[in-house]
DNA sequence: CTGTTAGCGCTTTCAC
DNA sequence: GTGAAAGCGCTAACAG
């Protein structure tokens, strides 16, 4: 390893613009202007040349560390998850980066757990790296006063979980309107008993998807099972844990459930399958997230499409206009019903 | 929004260190050291108690990018993945995370998506912005000369995907054991017949799994097909696809296919599907990776445990003892077979 | 067009 | 124990 040997003797990324400078025998401004695509018209053409030809032979990288002290600009958006192991946040994060590189700027990661110390922890942290924004994917009820709080210092946008009762910029899906997609397919399919799955309440999500459900399946005057226990956590195992405990509580069957994700569906799954109960001969089912592996389960998976990845996309491209100045509006993407095999006519 | 107006006139987060000093009417020296635990000793108790108080009173948070200009650690590894929607980067991402995060460090992150000028610019990227050190996920055997140039200035550690010919550090799984024992596990079933539905060429980890598998075949006695074409990308189509063209291709079916990933295996059970062969009845199927979701699909997947959350969390680990200057081992880990419904006994 | 000067916020000698 | 001074690498007025 030549690492430590080239340390001392300096190695090639330690070259400064002030060795630059003294090389091509110009001052530091000088090499800063020519190197700065906005100022090199300021510079000599054939100084201009002769700089960039030294900066290239000693091999100069600008120090983006000494120029953010200067700007106040780093160039770095924290990312703030709950869970980088859900799979449902990596597309998000996955399109704020594709958002991001196109600004030069670099997303910097670090998860909450879901917890609320942790969150302001993080957040100062952040703010004591100086990102130039945050985006939020981890928001929950009880965070919301220290995302405010952070927002006073840089623009803060949430992503993929809205807040109630906030100013901050949201983008996200109109999950009532999905809840409301999915009671909507359920009734023209002719279910009339119905039950959902929730997920862990103080994610707005869930509530949201939860209203929307419930709200239409009122309107089209089907019977709701009472089943408000929530998951802990929306993943396959407590969605196997709530259907069982749901067949166990109930006198009869519901001929349809909605999980508010699809790793709860595919918990759902496995407890109607140890059960004998068929999906979808005797009970339809429903996820939410369309995650890619839905569609090869059997039965394939009827679920809500969540553009995750647009998400994150827009959530970036929200940050960067907020930090040119521009005022970006809040995004409500809206669900589509994605109808597969887990759901059908009910006879 | 306040931003606007608090930027003006000075928000909680521009309280600097000299600010402090002149509220408690000290040195900004002493602050310092007041302030940092290691040299808190050397300050009178009275008067650190003071400051620290002070800081608090106002809100002091230090400036992580002016510390890192005069120390020059930034507290930041950079983490190259080759594409953040491969599910398989995710829980490395998750093991580096948490590593890092014992450290304080954050990881910033990128991705090459599998272009090598990508990967070029990327590292010239990171250099600029001073990481402390680099975990690269998406290595190509084409990037090697530019990964060990990069290590001449920061530590640069390989996680999940190796490099043959190579010092760098490496935390990834033994491929060629995990292809030798979808071998004895179809051995010990009986199969005769086998096939690979192989991952791309350039991505270390494939040839190792086929290297592993065919020596373990020719040991058996096992005839494998020979179908030497390899997925573009190791995905649910590309996998379909081969499978498909397997089927076509070849006079008389393989009784075991070995598909050199769990999405590629997905698609695999599709295609044969869509032709009305079963799994396991007719041809029994492996995968790689254990995703979650693979337990669920139906027939259940059988496939090779990796420790993914594992492979980052020791990169990450790696990454920090290089930094403290000392000596980390490259990393092995051994694959596990998990062997669910897909393959049974040959009749 | 180019050089001079100053300083971002912090740490770190070196004095006293 | 604390203060003074220098400087990390760069940019940004301000001169000339």
């Amino acid at each position: 390893m030549d690492r430590k040997k080239t340390m001392t003797d300096g190695w090639s990324g330690s070259v400064t613009l002030n060795d630059v400078a003294r090389a091509a025998d110009v001052h530091p401004s000088t090499v800063s202007r020519a190197l700065d695509p906005d100022k090199s018209g300021r510079v000599k053409e054939a100084t201009r040349l002769h700089i960039i030809e030294v900066a290239d032979k000693l091999g100069y990288r600008p120090d983006l560390v000494a120029r953010g002290l200067k700007s106040g600009k780093t160039g770095t958006i924290g990312v703030i998850a709950a869970d980088l192991g859900n799979t449902f946040v990596t597309p998000i994060i996955h399109g704020v980066a594709a958002s991001l590189e196109k600004a030069g700027a670099l997303p910097t990661l670090a998860e909450t757990q879901d917890d609320h110390p942790r969150m302001v922890n993080i957040l100062d942290h952040m703010m004591s790296r100086r990102v130039d924004g945050i985006v939020a994917l981890a928001a929950r009820q009880a965070d919301k006063e220290a995302l405010e709080r952070a927002n006073q210092s840089v623009p803060v946008v949430l992503a993929g979980r809205p807040l109630d009762d906030t100013d901050l910029i949201q983008v996200v899906q109109d999950n009532e309107a999905g809840g409301r997609l999915v009671a909507d397919h359920l009734h023209s399919l002719g279910h009339e008993i119905v039950a959902q799955l929730r997920g862990p309440d103080d994610v707005a999500n869930f509530p949201r998807r939860a209203r929307g459900f419930t709200s239409a399946a009122v309107a089209h005057g089907m019977q709701e099972l009472s089943f408000d226990e929530a998951a802990e956590r929306p993943v396959i195992d407590e969605g196997q844990r709530l259907m069982d405990e749901l067949l166990d509580a109930s006198p009869h069957l519901p001929t349809a459930v909605f999980a508010h994700n699809d790793l709860m569906a595919i918990g759902a799954l496995a407890s109607l399958r140890n059960r004998g109960i068929r999906v979808p001969e005797d009970v339809s089912l429903v996820g939410y997230n369309n995650l890619p592996t839905t569609a090869y389960l059997t039965p394939p998976l009827t679920t809500v499409r969540y553009q995750s990845f647009e998400v994150g996309r827009l959530a970036g491209k929200a940050i960067m206009a907020l930090l040119a100045g521009e005022a970006p509006a809040n995004v409500l993407l809206e669900p589509r019903l994605v109808s597969r095999g887990s759901t059908r006519r009910v006879r």
